[in-house]
DNA sequence: CTCCAGGCGCCTT
DNA sequence: AAGGCGCATGGA
């Protein structure tokens, strides 16, 4: 294959903005036309275009197999939907986002991240991970006249930090845990890469090991990370939209909601998860 | 000013 | 088992 900047994927029903900014990833940025990031150690530019994403890097790739993955670009979005329960709030939800849906991030940027996620809103996330990485990460290739991007500090980098400066990235008392959590992984205590290899509740015990993960970020990295589709994450916008749409005459309390979730959305739970928290967040 | 944000860990009942 | 509370920080 020859090596070039630019290649353009082939693909159907793919809403790149609702799916690059709906709070499962926190690292692009806008432009005019346009999306940037740095995933897998390499500057990107993402581009809709009619026939599929247009997708440009600082160098020349012979392999664009990382970023198709990252993409989910051979996922058939009308298979998943297919799968969902027959009932008219998901419905809704699924036509008010077209085209959204589910990336494969890198599995330590997604655990460190939310780790920085808890009882903060996103944009606060972004800006803590922000700083993080201009501080703390590698500065990567890009085009001149770009502002430079940097790589996420892997986990031996940041356990390497002290808890004062990871403090002054404004993460607060997430600090010592995703401090803690850096050691852990950097130690070889858990090893992120063999989870997906492994039965969704042992994935997710491995992860709760973990200081500062509990049920609700081990989800998310099973589900935008490892592959676990059926992985369904309830924070406080899942909870209340569980709470309004399904549950809308009596309380239900936590316990009868994750029995709820467990039963009711299927095999593609967490991509009906995402469906929901993003027509939460978006509506008017 | 108060309230709350893609929670978790620890402490009470 | 289930519920309450503190934890930093900043925006509404």
């Amino acid at each position: 294959m020859a090596a070039g900047c630019t290649t353009v994927f082939p693909v159907r029903d793919y809403d790149l903005a609702a799916t690059l900014d709906s709070g499962q990833s926190f690292r692009w940025q806008a432009e005019a036309d346009a999306w940037v990031g740095a995933i897998h150690g390499r500057w990107v530019r993402l581009r809709p275009v009619p026939d599929g994403i247009h997708a440009e890097t600082a160098r020349p790739q012979t392999d664009w197999r990382w970023l198709a993955d990252y993409l989910q670009v051979e996922v058939d979005l009308a298979a998943v939907l297919a799968r969902f329960p027959e009932d008219p709030q998901l419905r809704e939800a699924v036509n008010a986002c077209h085209g959204l849906r589910l990336l494969r991030q890198e599995p330590w940027e997604c655990l460190a991240s939310f780790i920085l996620s808890s009882t903060k809103q996103i944009v606060q996330i972004r800006q803590i991970i922000a700083m993080l990485t201009a501080r703390h990460g590698e500065p990567l290739p890009g085009p001149t006249g770009q502002p430079t991007l940097h790589s996420f500090p892997d986990a031996a980098r940041i356990a390497a930090l002290s808890e004062p400066e990871l403090r002054a990235c404004k993460m607060g008392f997430r600090a010592p845990y995703l401090h803690a959590t850096a050691q852990a992984v950097a130690g070889g205590k858990v090893n992120l890469a063999a989870l997906p290899g492994l039965p969704l509740a042992a994935a997710r015990a491995e992860l709760m090991q973990l200081p500062g993960v509990g049920r609700k970020i081990a989800d998310c990295v099973l589900l935008f990370s490892c592959g676990f589709a059926e992985a369904f994450p309830v924070d406080v916008w899942i909870a209340r939209a569980l709470q309004e749409l399904y549950f809308p005459r009596r309380r239900a309390n936590a316990r009868r909601l994750e029995r709820f979730v467990a039963t009711h959305f299927g095999p593609q739970a967490g991509y009906a998860q995402q469906y929901l928290f993003h027509y939460m967040r978006t509506r008017t």
